[in-house]
DNA sequence: CGCCGTCCACCGTTCACACGT
DNA sequence: TACGTGTGAACGGTGGACGGC
């Protein structure tokens, strides 16, 4: 329809714009000065500001000042700093909704392009989808060595070696196996519950060396909520058997396995309405065969969750880091499955695993505060209320009375 | 306009809320859905469809498509693959035939002649950058006027016309449509919620003529509570204004907003543990720009979940539902951003939303069935009480005591 | 008034070139 | 030096406005 109600931002505000007035106002562009050859995203703008506007919402760049964020911003230094000049564009009414999705190729070039050869475009891919995977060096080339002497964890063995992206996950991991390993420390660090967490936890997971062991357990136990059911979906799905697997290699058989008859009754009650969330969950990352990357990848992602409690400063860098590491993900998949379409398509598919996930996550809260509880209190054993405890605990405290969580600085 | 004293009146975009409704029955481009200003070339199109039939098939010229022939044509990115544009054009029914040739040739005939003085007038034009059409018939070979005149349906113009892949967001989002407005009729279906439903969706959505009103009502009813807060979300990104915006046009104002110090009392307590997941998600979306197809991509991805009530198949036709969706937004979001790597990453901040979403779905439910209700029963208005039944009716039937959901064949 | 046409401001792409690494 | 990325002058295509019949 009419493109016009796009362009009618021309309120220019309080600012120092339009320091020309006169007939030749027109000619001048509002940003930097230059000379403006007419209106271009609602206000008079030249060539080069229209062009680093169209490029900067197209693909939606984020630029940050070096300075003060009051950059001159003139026609002789308007590319000193792109954030400044973004900034102003935007202050003198530029209007980001006027920039278009990209359009096709000029004629000029499908007739070329005719002329060259026959490509068979958009369903190319004729390279053969076997090919031997060797360029994992190539994003050695990483020369910050400024840590110290790694102690290699048996466990993890190809993680360290890769990208510095990877770090994290793999501290996360390292912390959580600690934690489920010595469960007599439980209740040391089960009594942090009413303690104040102030630091971020780039710096936690990033510096390990400089948090102390039980402050990186409440902080792995914090974020444990959001991951324990994809945790337990992983194992099951690595174990064979047919249930849900806990970490110290019992399980609970789901119906189909050889044990079903065996299953204890009041994990059944418990699990029962969970478990057709849980399952499809688990079917799915059988299906794609997620690996031990895309798991720790996809743990950290699903751990990076803004929750109530958290203040304005720290959901910012939840949020960064999760989308940092969805791109870790993505990063990772493309080199996996070479064709770009199917890497977007197995991405979506693991990023559809963050439905059930936090669907079991509030439901287990739901069902662990709620009346289950009281429900079976008569029959209950000591191991019943043991396993109630450790539930209703790793469960509730990050979700419902979790601790304050900020950043330093 | 003044619904009671809480709410503010807010102008939405007609396109989302009255959806060319009605009065525009016929006004609308066959090819790409824009308003279109009476019959050119032979259909009912838009200006721009108009002007590139016109100059397509005066300069005689060939596209090609750099995809699979299959693109989306629709207002905003009608531009991205002139092959399938023009084929669509061509598909619709305009008539290339219609298209004269140029007219003020003599005006370019002096300049030329001018020039060089020597011209054939008959079929002339050689030199000129502009070719005459000579060669039209060869297009004209589409034989298949077999399609009866179509019944335009009025209220979802530009979408119906498209691929066959967008039906069902369409019939969803016009259904859900219903629901709001008709609200005179709400307890004709609130009282369904102890009726068996055993219709599969792709079912119902698709062949809506073939299930009852009421049915379908009940259908999207249920499906509500899954996106219900996505469509807030997206309606208030859409509206401008800082806050939680309703679709009768009334909003709950958030802090920064200019109405911020008139909020209602009983909504601020329902929603501050709500709006901390709330804000960063619709942040989200305003970040990425995500739009109306995009949105109601989504929005059916978002509602095609499993439920504990489902059987398993019923959950089987939901994931297979679901996974092609996802490959429908992924489509749509290759074409819009050519680039595969941003499309990856496009798609994959979407399905990010998935999260704070089923976060919000389920706390909604958890605050609604819980003690909040009881602690604010001393001081509750009937307006009060009215809202929080319709919330509780809406959000609540989906997702604890929901209808038995089940396929037929 | 309806449906052709043209017109031209503005949006887009293109590609030599500057610049930082 | 080669390379990748961003820039902006030049040009192509788009579509709302308007004129003719
Ligand atoms: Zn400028
Ligand atoms: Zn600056
Ligand atoms: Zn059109
Ligand atoms: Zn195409």
């Amino acid at each position: 329809m009419d493109r016009n109600n796009s362009y009618f931002a021309l309120n220019l505000p309080n600012q120092m714009v339009m320091p020309y007035y006169g007939q030749d106002a027109g000619n001048i562009c509002v940003v930097c000065g230059d000379f403006a050859n007419g209106i271009k995203y609602g206000v008079f703008a030249c060539n080069g500001c229209k062009g680093f506007f169209r490029r900067s919402v197209r693909d939606n760049r984020k630029y940050r000042c070096r300075f003060a964020a009051d950059c001159i911003v003139i026609k002789d230094q308007r590319n000193a700093c792109r954030a400044c000049r973004l900034q102003k564009c935007l202050n003198a009414g530029m209007n980001p909704k006027a920039v278009q999705v990209e359009r096709d190729k000029q004629l000029r070039e499908i007739i070329e392009a005719e002329n060259s050869g026959d490509e068979s475009p958009g369903e190319g891919l004729s390279d053969s989808p076997i090919r031997v995977q060797k360029e994992v060096k190539e994003m050695e080339t990483q020369t910050e060595q400024e840590e110290p002497p790694k102690q290699q964890i048996a466990i993890l063995p190809p993680l360290e070696s890769l990208d510095p992206d990877f770090n994290i996950p793999c501290t996360l991991f390292e912390r959580e196996r600690e934690i489920w390993s010595f469960e007599d420390d439980y209740l040391a660090y089960s009594s942090s519950a009413d303690q104040k967490v102030e630091v971020p936890f780039e710096f936690v997971y990033s510096n390990p060396n400089m948090v102390s062991r039980r402050f990186k357990m409440t902080m792995a136990k914090y974020r444990l909520p959001c991951t324990s059911w994809f945790v337990h979906a992983f194992y099951s799905m690595h174990s064979g058997r047919k249930g849900l697997c806990m970490t110290d290699g019992t399980y609970h058989p789901y119906i189909g396995d050889e044990n079903y008859y065996k299953r204890e009754h009041f994990m059944t009650l418990f699990f029962e309405e969970l478990e057709k969330i849980f399952y499809p969950m688990q079917n799915m990352m059988v299906e794609w065969k997620m690996d031990v990357f895309e798991y720790l990848l996809f743990k950290t992602i699903a751990a990076l969750q803004e929750e109530c409690c958290m203040s304005e400063k720290g959901r910012k860098i939840v949020k960064q880091a999760r989308e940092k590491y969805v791109r870790s993900l993505y990063k990772y998949i493309r080199q996996k499955v070479k064709d770009p379409l199917k890497a977007g398509e197995r991405l979506s598919h693991f990023l559809l695993l963050l439905n059930p996930l936090t669907a079991l996550r509030m439901k287990t809260n739901e069902l662990i505060g709620g009346d289950h509880q009281s429900q079976t209190q008569e029959r209950r054993s000591p191991i019943e209320e043991e396993f109630d405890a450790l539930m209703k605990d790793v469960h509730r405290s990050g979700v419902c009375e979790p601790e304050y969580i900020d950043i330093i600085n």
